[in-house]
DNA sequence: TCGCATAGGGATAAATTTATCCCGCTGACA
DNA sequence: TGTCAGCGGGATAAATTTATCCCTATGCGA
């Protein structure tokens, strides 16, 4: 597992929050699984953009982090539940406010992003 | 400037929050600034762990982004003063609700953190 | 018997983000 | 005259995060 050689910063709530939340699909992760959808194979279908691997690696992060447990099916195939702890519970309302200021502001979001894209050439 | 080679998902509103706030700073930034921090040396002295380069970089973005405007002073030495836009205004409850969880669950965010850390190699 | 589904994680290459260093500008002040 | 304040951004090295590829395991159905 990589070591980190930069220690993080925390001070405050922000810097806490962002210890745990900080992953490309984490939010996502723990949105999706809020809703319902509870096994790997599920989340990387409901996330196709992410890699098998890194959708693995978040979850283990959200469960190291306590928000989130884990159930392990002895069958086989393998078979895994994940769910919210009750920690990890406290968290969705926040979530989904960021979800919604998203959604509310979806249009213009969408137009800023593409406008002048930090990942396109083309001027 | 750096060219993406992967296009971003934005497929929903979550998508498109993380694209204009995923950034080490951008949060703290956009929370300082609100409370009345607006020169890029009084964010500095505020976030001394980032250096000079990336929160002038992560200004320019969250300006690109419309979240924050800038002005510049026509005087030597420089200065220049950063201020919410109104769209940038309506992200601050957002904010505030992340750093509020995390303030809540200091202690226990705390102890997760440095327990069984993914920067540190004792075990 | 062959291949699939399902989950985890090692190894290694890319991609992306941050950190460092450095240059330029130009009044004020010692 | 020498130095500093304060801001921006180029160039390049590091750090960190993601992507890819691959192997393991085992009932079930074609």
């Amino acid at each position: 597992m990589y070591e980190r050689k930069i220690q993080p910063t925390l001070n405050c709530g922000l810097d806490l929050v962002g210890e745990v939340i900080y992953g490309k699909w984490k939010i996502r992760l723990l949105w999706f699984i809020h809703e319902g959808h509870q096994r790997p194979s599920e989340l990387q279908r409901k996330i196709p953009d992410a890699s098998r691997r890194v959708l693995s690696s978040q979850l283990k992060e959200l469960e190291d982090h306590e928000l989130i447990s884990k159930v392990i099916y002895p069958v086989v195939p393998p078979k895994v539940e994940y769910s919210l702890t009750d920690f990890g519970k406290t968290l969705i309302p926040v979530i989904a406010a960021l979800g919604n200021w998203g959604d509310a502001h979806e249009e213009r979001l969408r137009s800023i992003i593409l406008k002048r894209p930090h990942h396109l050439s083309t001027p």
